[in-house]
RNA sequence: GCGCCCGUAGCUCAUCCGGAUAGAGCACCGGCCUUCUAAGCCGGGGGUAACAGGUUCGAAUCCUGUCGGGCGCGCCA
């Protein structure tokens, strides 16, 4: 048994919900063996009045059996006997079952998470297949943007969610390194290198006007020599591509994130990718000429209108090596892939799936997986800013993380929904006081450490505390938000949401903590309430460091 | 015009695979420091969940329409 597998069964040890959902599937199939197959939800009550559990079972059965909610709920409680992890059953509001856990049950989660340290949390529900994950994938053609920004942190996280859920995750990069874009780069670092030696050339049309194009055209210039350096087109490009894939390199270090793999573009032509995803589509039959260039009738795969894959000047348009390179990670072997994105793209979905599906290479419907995030925008003294020195009409990562550090950037790209548009507070990331979420639950953990260490925490004298010392409502509370880890990790990998994870810390966790700390204290005279209060404290820091570690954002033990 | 996302307290936002009295923080009002970080805590006021319909025992949540905001609609990527 692996370690993975040791903290499954903690985390799902006789008091969890998967067991009582168990009985209590168990007790419908005796009540109403006709309703056997009903799928029981457990859901965890606001109020706590309504016990640890509640189902609605009943409600979604009474149709079905041809009886009052009540009754149906009634027959369940019935079947459902006696259970020593169970300390009441009972019926509420139209129908609900409310279900209450016995004392000791409760606090299970103290020792599980000081047992499983750093682990707790993981599951294996991934078993260990394998998962995709591309983002962030800006053109090198200038500085990162906040929105890559928001990718990176997005997709680093879903990718640590997977693999807390038990999947072998790759994060991989796709550099447009190839077409027009970069042509422009190309143009542009060139008529900068010609000024530089005293040549009055214009900028190109569409040129790329930042100030990190002279920055690149003087690199060059200091390490090219002879009078016909200015007209070597495809060295410079070469330089300039080189030069800003290693700008985004040393940013995406600065910000904590490592990919597994690159992929560049440019290899897809090299090794003939492009032209056999080509030969393919011609070959499945769903291509034709018009006006001099070749088209995929996309439309037949539910796209709204054909799409050009051969352009009349005879290149092709970067429809076709998208088509390929995801075509080359089904071929690797991910049936699960997972594109990270800005809302703009939101137009390629359905072309690039239409695409694979006009293959026919067997790829499914739904392949892959996209996670769009709506786009930011970056205040600063109640004012919007949109321009940056360097890189002229826009905010680049690195003026944020300058300007706020690693942390506060992470955490504030990570605290909306993905589908909500995001205002970035330059002030209140940067602010050292509770309004700043990030703050605020760093400073939760510092406070839980030195609590700690001041009152004696060594974690392997606190296990096997007296549990049932402990009989206030703020540490039930506390308790039942911290048995909820597992499940909140769980859910906000299924659903590619980390932002599940930062309101948790903030409002379940650390609020909580704090509360206790007001209500509560650990200088007491009876040893044996001392240990067990800090014993559900250190539980607590547990949760904390390993949520915080989840998002990618330190966990300062002094602050 | 068409497609996607959003509209929840004065402000910033949670809750959204339908559940019980829609929750936090800020701001406002009133309390709380002999002990662990007061950079804190407790209590209070504040809601037609944009609007109008529909489905349902039950709708902020699902469906339809209207209005408002963002993004996209190229032989650019």
């Amino acid at each position: 048994m692996d370690g993975l597998d040791r903290v499954f069964s903690l985390v799902s040890s006789p008091d969890s919900k998967s067991r009582l959902a168990g009985l209590v599937q168990e007790a419908v199939r005796k009540a109403f063996p006709a309703a056997a197959d009903a799928a029981v939800d457990l859901e965890r009550p606001k109020n706590p009045e309504h016990g640890d559990f509640a189902t609605n079972v009943a409600l979604q059965l009474a149709k079905r059996v041809g009886a009052k909610p009540r009754d149906v709920a009634a027959a369940i409680v019935a079947a459902l006997g006696e259970d020593p992890g169970i300390a009441r059953a009972e019926i509420a509001g139209p129908g609900f079952i409310n279900l209450t856990l016995a004392a000791e049950s409760r606090f299970a989660v103290v020792d599980a998470a000081l047992a499983a340290g750093e682990a707790f949390g993981r599951a294996a529900s991934g078993a260990d297949r394998r998962v995709m994950v591309e983002f962030v994938s800006a053109n090198p053609t200038g500085p990162l943007h906040v929105g890559h920004g928001r990718q990176a942190a997005l997709g680093d996280v879903i990718a640590t969610l997977l693999e807390w859920q038990g999947w072998r995750v790759t994060r991989e990069f796709y550099y447009n390194d190839a077409g027009n874009q970069i042509a422009n780069l190309a143009l542009s670092v060139q008529a900068r290198v010609k000024q530089e030696r005293g040549e009055a050339v214009e900028m190109p049309k569409d040129g790329y006007l930042g100030d990190y194009i002279r920055e690149i055209a003087r690199e060059y210039v200091a390490t090219h020599f002879g009078d016909a350096v200015g007209n070597n087109l495809e060295q410079i490009r070469a330089f300039a591509v080189e030069y800003l894939r290693k700008e985004q390199d040393i940013d995406l270090h600065a910000f904590g994130v490592k990919f597994d793999s690159y992929f560049l573009e440019s290899s897809l032509y090299a090794d003939g990718k492009v032209d056999e995803t080509v030969a393919m589509l011609r070959a499945a039959g769903h291509t034709y000429e018009n006006e001099g260039a070749l088209w995929l009738r996309t439309t037949a795969f539910g796209d709204d209108k054909d799409r050009v894959m051969r352009k009349s000047d005879g290149t092709y348009t970067y429809f076709v090596p998208d088509v390929a390179y995801h075509l080359t990670k089904f071929r690797r072997g991910f049936e699960h892939v997972i594109n990270v994105q800005g809302a703009d793209h939101h137009s390629t979905v359905t072309r690039v799936r239409a695409g694979l599906q006009a293959l026919g290479a067997g790829i499914p419907a739904g392949y892959p997986d996209y996670v769009l995030h709506q786009m930011v925008t970056v205040m600063r003294g109640g004012e919007e800013v949109k321009i940056s020195k360097r890189a002229g009409s826009y905010v680049t990562v690195r003026d944020l993380i300058d300007e706020v550090g690693r942390d506060g950037v992470r955490y504030f790209f990570l605290m909306r929904r993905i589908d909500s548009q995001l205002v970035f507070d330059i002030d209140l990331a940067k602010s050292q006081s509770d309004d700043n979420p990030v703050y605020y639950v760093q400073y939760a953990y510092a406070r839980v450490c030195s609590v700690l260490r001041e009152w004696g925490g060594a974690v392997e004298e606190l296990r096997g505390a007296d549990l049932s010392r402990l009989t206030s409502p703020y540490e039930s509370a506390l308790a039942q938000k911290l048995a909820e880890f597992p499940e909140l990790l769980a859910r906000a990998a299924a659903e590619h949401a980390p932002h599940l994870v930062t309101y948790y810390l903030h409002d379940d966790v650390a609020a909580r903590l704090h509360t206790y700390y007001n209500a509560e204290r650990f200088l007491v005279e009876d040893e044996a309430l001392r240990r067990a209060r800090l014993a559900l404290v250190a539980a607590a820091r547990q949760v904390l460091a390993n949520g915080l570690a989840v998002l990618g954002v330190s966990a300062p033990e002094r602050m």
